[in-house]
DNA sequence: GAGATACTTGACGTTTACGTCAACGTTGGT
DNA sequence: ACCAACGTTGACGTAAACGTCAAGTATCTC
């Protein structure tokens, strides 16, 4: 077995030594692994796929805040179903920079799209719940059978 | 190309020589892929998984109104996120037979946890739909910074 | 009887989102 | 000096959910 990934679960509070998160600087690879409970591997994908930019120190990757900012945008967008490509493109849509007015309607309009299709989504749960609430219904009515038949014999 | 797959989209009324699909007792292969817009490669792939269970006549499947109403079961599902698999495990819990007590408490417990879970994703789908909007907001402001520019200038 | 049409069974290909493994470099501690 | 921990770059492997293509059968129609 490889010595990388022994995530041992959700690692939130990172010890005495560590400080807060939202404090530090830059992070580690190790660093964002523990705290999203995410492999080096993943984001390393990421990476690749465009979503993060670490900076370097000689090879090791240096994590911004913003990179950690972004990861969450990243975990939150996959969450929810959305790809890498699609979640990457949000991210680049909403890079503030001096963005012409043409790409600013765009951009908002795609914005306007996508929360159109979450909202959507979540009347199809709703829906989803509501059916499987009925099937588990059933399903007690049929162990209030059993038990009736077995009280009375 | 093949000449396999030309669903033009979702066809929701089949014509007027078509019956009212709940009152015909089986269907064609073609008749499901066109009602629900799906293609036969997947119909038959979700027999191979398990989901349907069409009869024969020789060679051709013959999907009666159960067989249609699981796959209506199995697009839910998907729509929401479950796996086939899942998906499977969830009808077969579901078939209601003289099941044993211990398996109506068993398949009452897994009901809950695909609600609870249901429920979970509900709430995250809430949270993204914030966060998007925020987002959708803040170009908005962008937006309106430009043209209070554009007008005084 | 020759297409055209609808259906079948393999079997291999594809995409997404990583996992896994090998081989190697750098640094801190003993 | 040495190794253990942490990091790196390839490169290949994998699971899910189908798509695509080839090759064959049965039926209807002209």
């Amino acid at each position: 077995m490889s010595r990388e990934e022994s995530t041992p679960a959700r690692t939130k509070d990172a010890g005495p030594s560590a400080q807060r998160s939202t404090e530090r600087p830059a992070f580690s690879i190790r660093d964002l692994t523990r705290e999203f409970g995410v492999s080096a591997r993943t984001l390393r994908f990421y990476e690749e796929k465009g979503l993060l930019g670490p900076q370097r120190r000689g090879q090791e990757r240096l994590y911004s805040r913003r990179d950690r900012a972004r990861l969450k945008y990243v975990l939150m967008g996959k969450s929810v179903g959305f790809s890498l490509e699609e979640i990457r493109e949000m991210l680049d849509l909403y890079d503030l920079g001096d963005r012409q007015e043409t790409q600013l309607r765009v951009a908002h309009e795609k914005f306007g799209e996508r929360i159109a299709r979450l909202e959507r989504q979540r009347e199809e749960i709703g829906k989803a719940i509501a059916e499987l609430a009925h099937m588990r219904k059933v399903i007690e009515g049929m162990l209030a059978t059993r038990e009736r038949a077995a009280a009375k014999p």
